[in-house]
RNA sequence: GGGGUCGUGGUGUAGCCUGGUCCAACACGCAUGCCUGUCACGCAUGAGAUCGCGGGUUCAAAUCCCGUCGACCCCG
């Protein structure tokens, strides 16, 4: 993997860059659609790279349990496997020691889980991470970290965080292929030190990537963008910043500004599939009554397939009819919202003004928008 | 013409025999909100029935009695 800068703002610190791989280039800042368990849910590979998809995100746990990472590799990899030509990006399975609290059990060794399918007992280090993503062959994989939930107690997240930076290490020493890039997690729950030290320790350990965790966890919108604000200054420029898990198209925005690359979130995906859509005045509930004989379309502002063809009435009723359709549309259109505000951030750090763009973002959805 | 069963929110039912704890419960539906490194799930909150109608018994009736209307069934 390469990574350029292709262009700094001058008025805040968002950046224009480009990923390279060997399944094609990424231009960032990007947002990456999830696809945990080897697809993006609703969705063709062919329908996302329409939608100018360019990486993915799938993961290693799911895959690892079902169908088994030995499988995917006999199978030629994951590219091949599902049939995605483009970049692929895998997380390590440490989130899921936070989503799957109940059956877990961390150890300084690695994490014992019982699998949510079937209720085997299976355990994951940082060695069998990596492993298990070499077998995926993505052409990023992430070091295997605890992601703690909010709150946590001070003691607390200093443990997870210097247990995470320990584990990062291993993940660097045991990583046996140098086709892929390995990127290192910052933890450090909300406190402003532990961030800094998470960062500065884990800058030693020589990524090429760095990716903040342990955020979108219930904390307040300030919470984040402090961490943001303490974090990504001391990261070194020339590598990739990684905001995982994020986040709203609001969340989109103030990352790029303060300098972040990539960015996964199955916001788009899932809420596409219970009804919440994404458009340029805010969301819409489309369920809601007032939508019922509304033959206008989802978003005017927007051009992607759903709106250019469908009411919102139809969207309204096919979602309360629980047809199939209805989750493949609303993917459609959330996915190329994601992708559309992506595209544009990218184009006014190209011409300089970002600060313009915030403005216009936030002003669009005053008043008009859906009240929350 | 005679006999029987049943009528409870939008739908389907529970409660009725053994009247009070039922200004009525459950499921689905409906309405509103939530969902941030994903079980196409899930969660929260809310609206909605004077218990077919009228009368009676009783301190008290969705519940007992009488009448009546309606739906369905059986006999003629």
């Amino acid at each position: 993997m390469k990574f350029i800068i292709l262009r700094q703002d001058t008025a805040t610190s968002a950046r224009l860059g480009r990923i390279s791989t060997a399944h094609g280039e990424v231009t960032t800042p990007a947002f990456l659609p999830v696809g945990t368990a080897g697809s993006v849910k609703a969705m063709t590979p062919a329908e996302l790279v329409d939608l100018g998809v360019e990486m993915i995100l799938g993961n290693a746990y799911h895959l690892y349990l079902r169908p088994g990472s030995k499988v995917v590799a006999e199978l030629g990899g994951l590219h091949r496997f599902i049939s995605w030509k483009r970049a692929i990006l895998t997380d390590s399975g440490g989130y899921q020691v936070l989503s799957h609290a109940k059956l877990r059990k961390v150890t300084e060794e690695g994490v014992s889980f019982q699998s949510h399918l079937d209720g085997s007992l299976h355990y994951i280090s940082p060695e069998k991470s990596i492993e298990i993503q070499e077998d995926l062959g993505a052409d990023i994989i992430m070091a295997f970290d605890e992601c703690i939930q909010y709150p946590a107690s001070y003691d607390h997240a200093r443990d997870s965080l210097e247990r995470t930076l320990r584990w990062a290490e291993r993940c660097r020493r045991c990583q046996r292929r140098t086709d892929q890039a390995l990127f290192g997690i910052i933890q450090g729950g909300f406190f402003r030190d532990l961030r800094e030290r998470g960062a500065k320790d884990l800058l030693r350990l020589g990524f090429e990537g760095f990716a903040l965790g342990g955020l979108c966890v219930g904390e307040t919108k300030e919470m984040m963008l402090e961490v943001l604000d303490t974090v990504l200054p001391i990261l070194p420029v020339e590598k990739p910043r990684y905001l995982m898990g994020v986040g709203t198209p609001e969340d989109l925005v103030e990352g790029v500004i303060r300098g972040a690359d990539l960015f996964d979130c199955v916001m788009p995906t899932r809420h596409a599939r219970t009804g919440c859509l994404f458009t340029s005045f805010g969301r819409v509930i489309i369920k809601n009554a007032q939508y019922v004989r509304d033959e206008g379309p989802l978003d005017p502002n927007c051009s992607c397939y759903t709106c250019l063809n469908f009411s919102r009435a139809y969207l309204r009723y096919l979602f309360l009819a629980g047809e199939i359709l209805s989750a493949r549309l609303n993917t459609i259109h959330n996915l190329s919202y994601y992708l559309t505000l992506m595209r544009d951030l990218r184009q006014a750090i190209m011409e300089g003004r970002v600060v313009e763009f915030r403005e216009r973002f936030y002003s669009l959805r005053e008043g008009v928008c859906n009240p929350q």
